[in-house]
DNA sequence: GATTTAACTTTACCCGAGTCAAGTTAAAAG
DNA sequence: CTTTTAACTTGACTCGGGTAAAGTTAAATC
């Protein structure tokens, strides 16, 4: 095999493999030798590598994914309030894998699968209280519980993509389609639109 | 081991456990021992009745979820149409199991993992069929696409119950907690009402 | 009550998974 | 050029998975 005695570059290969391999067959699916052959490499230097498959599914989720958390930390609303689900969603889009790896997660069943729990919660904290401010500043309606608008914005972020079987179903469309997408950020839009505008806004 | 030589019943109890052991820990995630060992039988007897792995799984499959599939025939929305989002929800959340079936499906990537794939089609169909004769009886806005409709419906009404962690994360409750249902239910009452109802319905 | 049939269990096997221990080879250091 | 160190590979092992075949026991049939 590739012989070439460079441990970073040959660990970045491994990594990546084994990204490929988890993020398409999930944690069960994945082999080690899978992840040793697509990085050419025996699958026993996997392990002298990164320990058990436990921990570079870890390290895999961690030097991925994290950035990606990073980056989305500026979940705090920006845009105008209608636009709350459409800007979600074209956000999210961008992020097939990580949305894989949350549909394991919730199939695992597993409370905390993914690392970075606590900077989850941070954001999802955060994102609520800024709801909830704009609320008070009279931007959202206050009839509506701001949890479940959070909740409603992940749901239609994220469904689509993640069960992609249905969105085939029902729309035609694969949700990578850059139609459907168009198609659906211009729905969430006109549903931002609907729900969020504030009712007699002067009274 | 029990030895009782009812082959129905046992067979039932394999059944019944598969169900139980699918549902909880996926496909790869379920060993043949564990069914066994649930359904007090000797691993090989649930070989023996079913042939394979695969095959006891489309069994439970098909005799747990096929009736299902059948009584959510009545897809066709009955009610007011701004209640579309909140009965599907109520008629979903009953069917923790079901979705749990479908979020693996989803995870697995693949296209048709349940059976009874044509009969989801044709409910599909005319589900979407039925949401666009109400436009046309100008029950339901025709600024909105309505599969897109179709699909926020099936977002809002599987996604809490889907992804659980991050119904917990945002809302605090649990995706079975009546507590948080109930609250889910009445959001998606308003949610109905402020994207479905007509403008200018005289006009 | 003997025989047949079907319901189960036991034994055994293969295979592929992850992992451990020992070798081998390349590169770096002196 | 030798030594050392680190990067890898090879071989071997265990464990748990599913499955096939043979053995056993209960119930049905005559």
């Amino acid at each position: 095999m590739g012989d070439i005695r460079d441990a970073k570059r040959t660990k970045q290969r491994i990594l990546d493999a084994a990204a490929h391999e988890f993020s398409r067959k999930g944690f069960d699916g994945t082999t080690m030798l899978g992840i040793a052959q697509r990085a050419k490499v025996s699958k026993q230097l996997a392990t002298h590598h990164f320990g058990t498959k436990e921990k570079l599914f870890e390290q895999v989720l961690d030097l991925k994914f994290r950035p990606m958390l990073e980056a989305q930390q500026q979940s705090t609303p920006s845009r105008a309030p209608a636009d709350l689900f459409a800007e979600r969603f074209k956000n999210r889009a961008g992020y097939v894998d990580y949305i894989r790896f949350l549909t394991w997660e919730a199939a695992s069943g597993r409370r905390a699968l993914l690392p970075g729990h606590s900077a989850r919660k941070r954001r999802t904290a955060s994102f609520g209280e800024a709801l909830h401010r704009m609320q008070k500043a009279g931007e959202l309606p206050v009839e509506l519980d701001h949890t479940m608008i959070q909740l409603a914005v992940l749901a239609l972020a994220t469904y689509p993509v993640a069960f992609g079987q249905m969105t085939r179903l029902v729309t035609g469309h694969a949700p990578n389609d850059p139609k459907f997408q168009r198609k659906w950020y211009e729905f969430l839009r006109a549903l931002g639109e609907r729900l969020l505008t504030v009712k007699n806004k002067s009274a």
